[in-house]
DNA sequence: CGGACTGTTGATCGGTATCAATGCTCGTGG
DNA sequence: CCACGAGCATTGATACCGATCAACAGTCCG
């Protein structure tokens, strides 16, 4: 019997659902889900996936790939607000509030699940638990933007960036994008730059620092950390407690 | 007939109601947070009314006063997260991931709508339409957070604070608490600094430069805005689209 | 092979931090 | 009513982190 859907990944036999990271759905939750979903979208590297001020009617989730969020100021100076990985809602504010003041950019391939918006009413309204689980995973955004914020109001360079280091490597880790204290590193120097709020040549020297220091190792888009307790001191890192998410 | 709840504020006589940033509750809403809200809290200026960490089984609404949000390194360097007034939740965070990493204290006396946050579920189950207004509360807590992180990334100091004024200017004037585009500033310039990810001396130097250029007077708690054109422009500010939020 | 982009390094500049002293305000108690 | 101390704000001198400017090296791709 054919699929009369046009999309590879159905929603029950998704890969990421394998993962421990995510709580598993139950029956009604993904029924909704799979109707939810009503296609896939694959974007090369650089694409735009949502552009501030721009009202889309989609809602993504993350399938594969990397994406980042980002803001810039009237003279052009873009701030990175933070990074996305599989499983990540894109779109949620825009979803909810009608309104988006960042913008989405893929920064590897990237294939996101799609959803319409209009129909995150009825996610309310007819399936409260996966309402909840929206909900859920915007306060879990904001509180990964508190911690940034916290990281450049506080911290100096080296320790912003060993930080974000720690950070990106168990986000990664997560979704089983990091082996061996390793992950692939999708970025320039210019978009940590923007993530840290200091210039490239400051990101260069500040690299530099970690490495003669042996606590990390950069090379051909894999970052590596070598000497993970001293880098955790360096950065004043908290783990958070990982907790399990849910993935819609 | 005497009342039987212990509180004086009843939620369908909420001054705050009364204000047209809030969109109106239909009957179902104002019911069902009626029936939520199970007492009020008054707490002094400098108490603290959330702990990182802690978990309090409240969650609750500014109904009268300043808080802010904030958070540290382990070396206990602050940051100011944000600012809390009145018809902002408090403890949304916790109520949702069940795990808070932020404080709040007030700076004012404030009183608080006392919400029990194991109702929260009933939230989503019983009255869509407020769990999307909880849902509107906290995209719009991020996207305040958003504007933050790239002030702190992108702006310089005399930016930073220009910005900031604004933020707090229009914040407060959207519940009634500016007039003449000035507003009580119950800050001290240290919860600036730790706001601004800047040192106190280098705030003050920084305030005596916009009283310099004449843009604003900041007398005895009282912060007053005399050009507000030309602190937009050395703000880069981009005005919010003001809209209309729910209060629950 | 050439050009565009990214990263590196050195020299110098400037914004913000740090250190230290003084002043101001206000609440408290003698 | 004044004296005192605590906390907050101001000012000056100096140090340092990170920005800027500039040149060059490496890599990738057409």
């Amino acid at each position: 019997m054919p699929e009369n859907t046009s999309f590879k990944t159905k929603c029950g036999s998704c890969p990421l659902r394998k993962m421990k990271t995510f709580r598993p759905l139950d029956e009604k939750e993904l029924g909704f889900v799979s109707k939810f979903k009503t296609g896939e979208l694959t974007v090369d590297a650089g694409a735009t996936i949502l552009l501030e001020g721009n009202k889309t009617p989609h809602l993504y989730t993350i399938l594969e790939g990397w994406a980042f969020r980002h803001k810039s100021l009237a003279n052009g100076q873009r701030q990175v607000l933070n990074f996305g990985l599989p499983g990540d809602l894109v779109g949620l504010q825009l979803a909810i509030l009608d309104d988006i003041q960042h913008t989405v950019t893929a920064l590897t391939k990237t294939t996101l699940c799609v959803f319409q918006r209009d129909k995150i009413w009825s996610v309310f309204k007819e399936n409260p638990s996966l309402a909840y689980a929206m909900t859920w995973m915007a306060s879990r955004e904001e509180q990964m933007v508190d911690a940034h914020l916290l990281s450049l109001g506080q911290r100096n360079a080296l320790a912003r960036l060993s930080y974000l280091i720690l950070y990106l490597h168990d986000r990664a880790e997560a979704v089983g994008y990091a082996t061996n204290h390793s992950f692939n590193a999708p970025f320039t120097q210019a978009h940590f730059s923007d993530a840290l709020g200091i210039t490239p040549v400051h990101t260069s020297r500040t690299i530099k620092k970690l490495h003669e220091k042996n606590l990390i190792n950069w090379k051909k888009d894999q970052i590596q950390i070598l000497n993970r307790e001293k880098l955790e001191k360096l950065a004043y890192y908290d783990q958070d407690i990982k907790l399990q998410r849910p993935l819609i």
